[in-house]
DNA sequence: TTACTATATGAAGTATATCATATATAGTAA
DNA sequence: TTACTATATATGATATACTTCATATAGTAA
């Protein structure tokens, strides 16, 4: 049935809603980067940050290698960039859009 | 800041993200609907509806008018559709990667 | 005015998400 | 083995989101 798939499609955008997750993968957008250059880059604990991981790595938005201690995360599909810039366009929009009414 | 943004972002996708939410942006796809219409469609109080269609309206996905007693909803912004389209996709080709992994 | 209809909102309960602190695990090196 | 480093997870506190029930508001019609 179609809330099945709402429901599943509503997880997804729920793992994007957040603005932590958000600058990660804007991070992740220039390619593989190691939990170790995350981490600097967030005024966030580290333990924070690994849940935020995890969150989008559980919803396929991200992959995970390990190399010795070392964890590298990337974005698993190019796609998650274009509904990002996608999004962003929009709120643009809005924020044009409500500036001319308020005038 | 860069943190501003993403939390208006996060903000936007925290609205798309909810089955009951993705479910009547869908049914907005065809053209303005009353509330009237919306409200037997899904398995759910009118006073829920409400407020999900007021979540919606803040984010400016959204816009009604009045007719009378009734109340027209509207998608804001054709974008809207072609966003929720491209996470369709995305979550379409998560599946079929994860089919593949299990195999 | 009263009675009615469509939609929105207040209040309260429950569920879920986020966060900080502390601890656990996995890998390395001595 | 011990000591160390990078990352993950458990626990509990707080905040936010969702839902329901009851009621309020706005518009219509008698």
């Amino acid at each position: 049935m179609a809330e099945t798939r709402h429901y599943y499609q509503a997880e997804m955008l729920k793992a994007l809603a957040h603005p932590t997750r958000l600058q990660i993968l804007e991070l992740l957008k220039g390619g593989e980067l190691c939990v170790c250059n995350i981490v600097p880059e967030l005024n966030m604990e580290q333990s924070n940050v690994s849940r935020h991981l995890n969150i989008l790595k559980k919803e396929g938005l991200v992959t995970s290698r390990k190399e010795g201690l070392k964890v590298f995360y990337r974005i698993t599909d190019p796609m998650i960039n274009d509904l990002l810039e996608a999004s962003s366009e929009l709120l643009k929009n809005f924020w044009e859009r409500r500036q001319k009414t308020l005038i």
